[in-house]
DNA sequence: GGCCGCCAAACTGCATGCAATTCAGGCGCT
DNA sequence: AGCGCCTGAATTGCATGCAGTTTGGCGGCC
């Protein structure tokens, strides 16, 4: 029960965990992408369930952030803002700094098997879906941060890399996975080694590099809702919206 | 709207959000205890709704890891264990690094009345119960991350600070929050002054001896469920737990 | 007395039903 | 043709009902 032990949060076993699962899986392989509409009895009859069900299941992916829950609206598949997925790989380099000086020279024979078949993984499927590989990718950090042991780090590094993963579907054009591999690999060898600071800025660097390989632009808005496209010219009052100015772009 | 404006998490407006909002307080300000009972019914009966929504709440509480759900059991307040709460601190403290890095020398007018407005109110209660001392000192640091601007950041920084809160309930003696709200005055200073590096580490060390405070030894361990106390010894097969291991304390 | 099993009450898991709201498209009007 | 209104279908918000599980305590048995 090692890396497993720690997702009872109200949702393993049970079918509204069964539902999330699924739900995610297919968010962040962009078989549902962001803007797709999620009504709570079609998700019920796909998986034989009630809404009831369903909606609880919508409510916890709400609550993740990977899905968008208006009231009297039909659930959507969430579309995060430019600034969001800006916000989201900040947040998840400091996560994963924190993962990786914890991790340092701690791993055991067997962690290091694992996370070198993974990368393997990664390596094999390389010529597979670019959705697979993002996935994989994914993966493998959070399985980094399942080894911390730390239930709380699992559920936040989990929870953040995959909204990465929305936007990475939403602003990224069929990036080329495979130097992340190699980063990947990178990682590794420097946990192994222990290199504590060596491992926070590689880790720092590589997620960073793929923010950026991910968000160059406020992108090309690839048209979702036309209501959203022009979200931003409407910003009621919005006083003090003084914070983070500097690298706020117009969209369009 | 300043402070107010982000959270539209599946839970404004709606009798769901209201409940949430309700159990969120007062499990700060341990009006419930951790390890207190949760019925579905009671609570809808509390507040004048189902079942259904009662459940759904729960649910969302328990994604925020303030309440735990078990199945076909009734939900309790969360009782994290002294290394989970260890850990909670750890990620609150790099994530609110960021928080104050983001906000250095960035704040308008209005944000330093408004932060100097709640420390005063801090210090106005310093002689109320100590359950609104540490509401107070907490919404501080969630003012902030307010003023950020990311939801995102917003939402973390909160949950991770009322599962601290949570933590503080079940391991604190009572403790002196005076000089945490200097330490808050000094914060504001120097994201006045803008000084980045400063801030910082002003924030981190707020932080580490708030926790330091707080969880001095594995606790008391103040007996809620006794089955929780012995939940330590059973330890059930547990392979690989090589991780962070350095600082861990028996209990008892 | 102590221990085990049984039973009713309590509680959760889930589906269904009804009212309220939103959505889509057709109709008439200009 | 363009625009707005209006109506029915689709969909959510929520309560209630029933079945299955856990709980706690009582009585019998050792």
């Amino acid at each position: 029960m090692a890396p497993r032990s720690a997702g009872k949060n109200a949702e393993s076993s049970d079918k509204v965990g069964v539902i999330c699962r699924a739900l995610r899986r297919a968010i962040i392989e962009q078989a549902l992408e962001p803007g797709a509409k999620l009504p709570e009895d079609s998700l019920g009859e796909r998986f034989g369930v009630s809404r009831t069900i369903a909606r609880h299941a919508l409510g916890q992916l709400a609550a993740e952030g990977l899905v968008e829950l208006r009231r009297n609206r039909i659930a959507v598949v969430a579309t995060p803002s430019w600034q969001e997925a800006r916000d989201a790989f900040d947040i998840r380099i400091e996560l994963e700094r924190l993962v990786v000086r914890q991790l340092a020279g701690k791993l055991t024979k067997a962690q290091i098997a694992t996370l070198n078949a993974h990368v393997d993984a990664e390596d094999g499927a390389r010529d597979g879906t670019d959705a697979v590989s993002i996935r994989l990718a994914t993966e493998f950090h959070i399985l980094l941060a399942h080894m911390t042991n730390s239930p709380i780090l699992v559920r936040y590094v989990s929870e953040v890399a995959y909204r990465c993963c929305l936007t990475l579907s939403l602003y990224s054009r069929p990036h080329s996975s495979e130097c992340a591999i190699n980063e990947h690999r990178g990682i590794i060898a420097a946990l192994v080694k222990g290199d504590e600071a060596k491992v926070m800025s590689l880790m720092h660097s590589h997620l960073d590099s793929v923010a950026n390989r991910a968000l160059v632009a406020p992108a090309p808005q690839r048209g979702r809702d036309l209501l959203d496209i022009l979200a931003p010219y409407a910003d009621e009052g919005e006083s003090d919206r003084v914070v983070k100015m500097p690298k706020v772009v117009r969209v369009r």
